[in-house]
DNA sequence: GCGACAG
DNA sequence: ATCTTGTCGC
């Protein structure tokens, strides 16, 4: 698939924000969305003390939640960690990772967050819009904004707000355990997001693209016939 | 000025 | 994110 160059990637953190306030006027918080076939999982993960960067992306069928595709890529890292800049560490390696998928995804599934950002571009809306694709931010920490208590049961979810504006959600995907939470990155309406979510949700915490995607990211190397296609994260 | 701070 | 022991529950 092909991916937009709207800016370069060595910036300082100053440079970083203007581009985000820039791009951040070009995400589409509504639905337009196109029938979805696949949902793609992305996550990162590193190596040798933080200096090597593996991105990887698993493409999974929808609905089944069977896999259709993936890629692991390693890079060296060029820029640190820093709250608010995630995107700029971690984008230009899961670049890398989208240009060789073979099947191009319907919508993307980040890890971290879409809107829940201190000026509305997390790393979901960074992505969505280098792309072109739908995309959501699923978070497993909050961030900016509050919100109150959650119900226990599964499916329920409250609303995060941030300077009188509504940005995410915590969601219950299961009970007993802390929500994960989901904002909008691009083409997408919060109540679709969560929706959409829920349905990539099976037993686990998180979605099944979040869960193949950080296996391959972080987890140890995993046998050939095990990635053969059309199989379940077991 | 002080505290908080995605992965 | 990564490291890493012990512990609770199905």
């Amino acid at each position: 698939m092909h991916i937009r160059k709207l800016h370069p990637w060595d910036l300082d953190t100053k440079q970083a924000a203007d581009v985000q306030r820039e791009l951040a006027a070009e995400v589409i918080l509504t639905d337009r969305l196109d029938p979805i076939e696949y949902v793609a999982g992305i996550d990162v993960g590193y190596e040798d003390g933080n200096t090597v960067t593996r991105a990887a992306v698993a493409v999974l069928n929808f609905p089944s939640l069977t896999l259709a595709d993936w890629i692991l890529v390693k890079r060296p890292t060029t820029f640190p960690y820093i709250p608010g800049y995630l995107s700029f560490r971690e984008v230009p390696a899961i670049i890398d990772a989208l240009e060789q998928l073979k099947v191009t995804p319907n919508i993307l599934f980040c890890d971290g967050h879409g809107t829940i950002h201190p000026r509305r571009f997390g790393i979901a809306c960074h992505l969505g819009i280098l792309t072109g694709l739908p995309a959501v931010g699923v978070g497993k920490t909050p961030y900016v904004g509050k919100h109150d208590p959650l119900a226990d049961t599964k499916g329920s979810w409250q609303p995060i707000r941030h300077k009188e504006e509504v940005i995410g959600a915590a969601v219950r995907t299961r009970v007993g355990v802390k929500p994960i939470y989901v904002s909008p990155g691009h083409r997408i309406c919060l109540e679709t997001a969560i929706s959409l979510v829920l349905k990539c949700t099976l037993g686990y915490k998180q979605p099944e693209t979040t869960r193949w995607s950080h296996r391959l990211a972080s987890g140890p190397p995993i046998p050939e016939e095990k990635l053969a296609g059309g199989l379940t994260l077991s």
